[in-house]
DNA sequence: GATGATCTTGAATGATCGTTCCAGATCGAC
DNA sequence: GTCGATCTGGAACGATCATTCAAGATCATC
């Protein structure tokens, strides 16, 4: 007995992702992201509480979103080598795109306790999948065999980092393809 | 036949850095900076311009003071590469304190042309002496022949990117050092 | 057709923003 | 002592900020 939502949350939401991505959250004004998420400004407030709430929203979507692709492409490939290769290739395909979860950490760091309740379980998953990947590999024989594959799954999300810094910072394809090469080269 | 100045224009920039590491552009307010500076309001644009021109002004001044502090580091040690892994060591111990680069290339990566003056010869200038070192590394018979040095100091400026990332994300000591040791197992 | 929740839109809120103006105190050079 | 540039600090500027209020239109349900 009401008028249903005419808008997709989730929809609205990737607007708002693409206006945080690109000025961060003080960077982002009301205005953008009502402009961005095509919807009114009441539907904002009515549907995602306030600006940070929002914010916390679009990290959280984001970052799902963004680990369920890492672990897809971990995922394909013949052997788990060519998984880790993929994942790597993508983040250099995106990588002139700035990446939301790099963002909000150099803007937040750790200080804010509920943003890091946010990124700390899609960390742990990733980290977890990109581990267990890395163990593949070392029963293929085709990363040494000494790794701790914990240890090479941060190695591997901080060179994801370290890529989109460089890519936001203007380095092109081959400079990024370079960096992805080399930070395979330190499993083998 | 005037008041000379009372205060040091670098110490003030000092105080200005410390606020835009830990706040960003868009999240220093003009207020933050007046008391950290320990200077008045209008000391502070006579002297430094405005918001923008400040903050161009901090990160030249952190970038030369922090690509010095990484060269210095460079060249330490008998061998090349162990200044190269005092370099790395010395991100790892600085780690917990967030990186004016790092955050101003987040924050507006290069669509600022005013900005990547800035950053341009400062990057170069540390790349040019890394990768200089890396070579020295190589006669040394301690980085792989066969390796681009200015493809492996991209590489670890990566790294040192990735490092930085993870320490604002609240990393530990302990992990920073697992990464540093994998970004120097890379070269091998 | 009536109901009522949601929509859109524009105006208004008080707060804070970066910046400037101003007045009085300070102090080196003449 | 006088001059003049600089200091400090407060008041004020218009602009923009996030957020809320208000009014009218829309539309699925009863």
């Amino acid at each position: 007995m009401a008028r249903p939502r005419e808008f997709d949350a989730d929809t609205a939401l990737d607007g708002a992702i693409g206006v945080f991505r690109e000025h961060g959250f003080e960077g982002a004004s009301a205005e953008m992201l009502v402009k961005a998420m095509g919807i009114g400004r009441q539907s904002l407030y009515d549907t995602f509480g306030d600006k940070w709430r929002l914010y916390r929203s679009a990290v959280r979507r984001y970052g799902m979103g963004e680990g369920s692709a890492h672990i897809e492409a971990l995922r394909s490939g013949a052997r788990a080598i060519d998984g880790i290769g993929a994942m790597l290739r993508r983040v250099v395909e995106t990588a002139d795109q700035p990446c939301l979860g790099v963002g909000s950490i150099c803007e937040f760091g750790a200080s804010r306790p509920d943003l890091a309740e946010v990124h700390a379980p899609l960390a742990r998953t990733l980290r977890d999948a990109i581990a267990a990947r890395v163990r593949d590999a070392q029963r293929d024989g085709d990363v040494a065999a000494n790794l701790d594959p914990e240890a090479a799954a941060e190695f591997l999300i901080a060179n994801i980092a370290g890529i989109r810094v460089a890519g936001r910072g203007g380095a092109g394809r081959a400079a990024l393809t370079s960096l992805a090469d080399m930070a395979l080269r330190a499993l083998r």
